[in-house]
DNA sequence: GCAATCGTCAACCATTTGGTTGAATGTCTG
DNA sequence: CAGACATTCAACCAAATGGTTGACGATTGC
């Protein structure tokens, strides 16, 4: 029986998953759009979404022919919760973020 | 290529191994200690600490018979930084603020 | 020396992931 | 209605996970 946090944390551990996640920060973004960037097929991309919203991070929603991805911060949370009960951390610069976020995209 | 980013976030993707760090928290330890509290066998924890190692989230280090297991917190401070940098700039971007706006006005 | 202990390896199994291609479904548009 | 577009489904494949049992190589202690 997976937890929340299990399939959270799964579904953050592919990069192509982090950018859709980070290109859904901009915002929503229909199916097509979000796998225009990636040199895969449409159905592989399919397949990620399925386990991004499976894993609550992202929500879709059908208008027409075309089908909606949002951004779900919350399931992110718990997880970030679970890490912070690590409590060891130095503290969070969002510039080290934007670094991460840049190599993510560009790689 | 796999980043280290993703063998982390694959490796916290499990419950088993998110209680072996937990327990690495509080102290070294040998690998029959770790695997005493878990319900299956030495050689299913074996393979979760060579996971876990293989993502720079523990180290391992051999004395006499003993395999000592270690916690290494730098790989949980990367992806500590990915997911609180991403909260944060998920919380000031614009468009997502006025995602905000719009639900709470209608809804 | 010999037996117990520590831990991994090897083989096996079922399931999931990550990708492909091609067909199918649903929806818009001319 | 016919065709283009958006997306998923189905079948397939290779590799990784998550688990088992049993054998094995070190190491320790009597």
């Amino acid at each position: 029986m997976k937890t929340t946090l299990d399939s959270t944390f799964a579904a953050l551990g592919d990069a192509t998953r982090r950018s859709i996640l980070a290109m859904l920060l901009e915002d929503d973004m229909a199916v097509t759009d979000v796998a225009e960037p990636f040199e895969m097929s449409l159905a592989a991309i399919s397949k990620h979404l399925i386990i991004l919203t499976r894993a609550g991070l992202i929500s879709q929603e059908k208008r027409g022919r075309v089908k909606w991805c949002k951004l779900e911060p919350d399931a992110l949370r718990d997880a970030s919760i679970w890490m912070q009960g690590f409590g060891q951390f130095e503290a969070i610069h969002l510039d080290a973020f934007e670094r991460f976020l840049d190599q993510e995209l560009s790689g």
